[in-house]
DNA sequence: CATGAATGAGGGTTCATTCAT
DNA sequence: TATGAATGAACCCTCATTCAT
């Protein structure tokens, strides 16, 4: 038999470029950094992987494709639909959090000019689906009819991709029911108190807001 | 004494700069795509810059230094606040799209990996501002007294984040006044109808919803 | 003005890449054989050639220009054809002589995998002109009707390429008009005495020659 | 005790290597090409060579070996050296034609800078040998005595290759005795007429060609 | 003997920066 | 001041060879 494979070898070439990948951006990381990060030849990398690139797009869908799969599946709207949004976001937090290494490079776009199109691929794609749902939310009485849901559910999956970016920041374990809490009762009602919120709504705001001019 | 002839090449150059950066990134850029692009030579190009990172600094600098003059003035909560808000929203806005080939730039970190801390830091400083508004906020009874401030105006500044970045990718002038409006509606108010809203409220959501555990 | 470009700078690249190329071959020339030989930057290298390859061939398609232009006027079979055939050839053999070292290189195709097809493409050109004259010949009465043109034209275009290749190895000057002399009394007139040539040619030979069979 | 395994296995290489080699040089060959082609593996072949240039060696050794036995013995200048020096050709060009990828790759040395010798060396041992017989060809009076055995050999060495070298790029069975034939008639009889070759002579020629000048 | 994963020196090429004019 | 030819360090990738099994 030939010398076995090493089984850990691809793992360890993963794992160490994902560390430098993160550290320096996929234009600044070097093959030497890797290899010699993780124990292995240089020679070694270029038997798992086609090319740097090749690497960080493995590295990258993987996370990707782990992502989906737990936000795939569309939310219904029926008697639980809070519940499950909020046991939904959770999840999606935690796993963000516990990859919160590879999320943060996978955030930078890889830090390169050629990879930035796989975040924004997935923020796209995932804020369609956002606005089909507030779409049929609002047909469902449940949200505002007066929602522009384009700009509105860009807004909400900006708040929830600015607060995992902070969440994948830190080390320590954060406090996702309350997170998700948070953001879910921010989304739903907004921050004004409900007696300010009828408020404005009486002074039949904002539309006597004149525009500012360009 | 400056030599007009000087600044001229100055401004050429960083404009040139300016169009290769967003194109390729800092680290993909190379200076005689600059240079070339400028009409000036190589030499020109070290006449005035230190180095391309040099070049690349001075850029985002001058763009963050006249978004931070958008944004300095603490607002004031009083009886007009919410229009000013919603005027201060619609002139960042505009100035966000009069700059958002520089915009994309600075918000994909350079695309490199040395200077993403960059509009991190500009992105923590205005987060910071919006936090401290909103503790101001919630005091003088505004906004919601069970406000996780820290969560909540980070997600506000990623609404912000993300719709900024949808309205630095088209050509087509857009609606700011509709924009500023809707946005500061849902962060007032939020997405759902007062009704559920009321009804959300009265089951105590989300206090009773359990968390997940890891 | 910039700094002056140093007008021997490629022609120094060129001889210094002819010699590696001699000695080496194209495979096994180092681009750093070559710019040290010259005295020049391994940069200054790429800015005169796309590649090495590049190099090679512009070196070698100047050598066959020059030949080509030594070789290409169709010989006339008028009543001094002999002796312009004659001198035609010492210059031929002076040319190849005066560039020995390159003609080396050129008829050792380079001594890589990809330019043998240079030296045989000319070889062929050079056979194809050689089996153009026989034919004319022949049909002048001046060379023999039983003549095979194809076969007989390869030999001596294969003929004088043996000489050639002799001839380009030493350093001393060789007698152009003996040798051109003797290929030429040799290519009309055999090896053989004019009493044997007769006696050969009244066995009706080489016609009752039986085939070896395989 | 030879083992069938093994030799077999050599022979596989070997096999490969030659076609590998033909295909692509010695330089650009790679190993893995070879292995692969054999359906052996890497190990197997550094179990049979010290080196690709050692399995490259081994093979034009081998070729070089069996046209030599060809051409081994002195031909005699007997009754009948005529008709077998005819037989001798076409089982050199018979030889060389079933050879005929092996006898392209040592004809272009292998493609490489370090093995040119080979089909050098090989060349000008048939080149000696041949010297060797016109001088005993002219010392019989059936050779012209103003021949420069030295020049004339060399020619009629390089027709054979090259007449070789046309042979072994055709796939199609050549007519060997008529290629015998017609090399042997030139190169005893040249190409003129026997008229023209009288002629010729009666001019003294070319004696009187004054020399080109350098 | 056989295997083929692992090794790492080697070299072609790029491009930021320098500097002679 | 302006130019752009020259520089050479840096780095990706290849592939001949080794060696653990």
């Amino acid at each position: 038999m030939a010398r076995p494979a090493d089984l850990h070898a691809k793992l360890d070439l993963l794992r160490a470029a994902e560390e430098v990948f993160v550290d320096r951006g996929l234009d600044q990381a070097r093959i030497d950094d890797i290899t010699s990060r993780a124990g292995k030849s240089k020679g070694a990398f270029y038997l798992h992987f086609e090319s740097k690139e090749d690497a960080f797009r493995q590295i990258v869908e993987s996370l990707l494709a782990r992502l989906a799969a737990c936000m795939e599946d569309q939310p219904v709207l029926d008697a639980d639909w809070l519940r499950r949004w909020h046991e939904k976001d959770q999840e999606i937090l935690q796993f963000m959090w516990q990859n919160r290494k590879l999320v943060r490079l996978v955030m930078a776009g890889g830090k390169s000019a050629d990879f930035a199109f796989l975040i924004d691929d997935f923020a796209n794609r995932a804020c369609k689906q956002l606005q089909e749902f507030f779409g049929r939310a609002v047909e469902a009485g449940l949200f505002r009819a007066d929602l522009d849901v384009e700009i509105v559910a860009t807004g909400v999956s900006g708040a929830y991709d600015r607060v995992i970016r902070d969440l994948v920041l830190t080390d320590a374990r954060p406090d996702f029911p309350h997170i998700a809490a948070q953001l879910q009762r921010f989304v739903l009602g907004g921050v004004a108190t409900p007696s300010s919120s009828v408020q404005f709504g009486s002074l039949s705001w904002p539309a006597t807001v004149p525009a500012v001019k360009k």
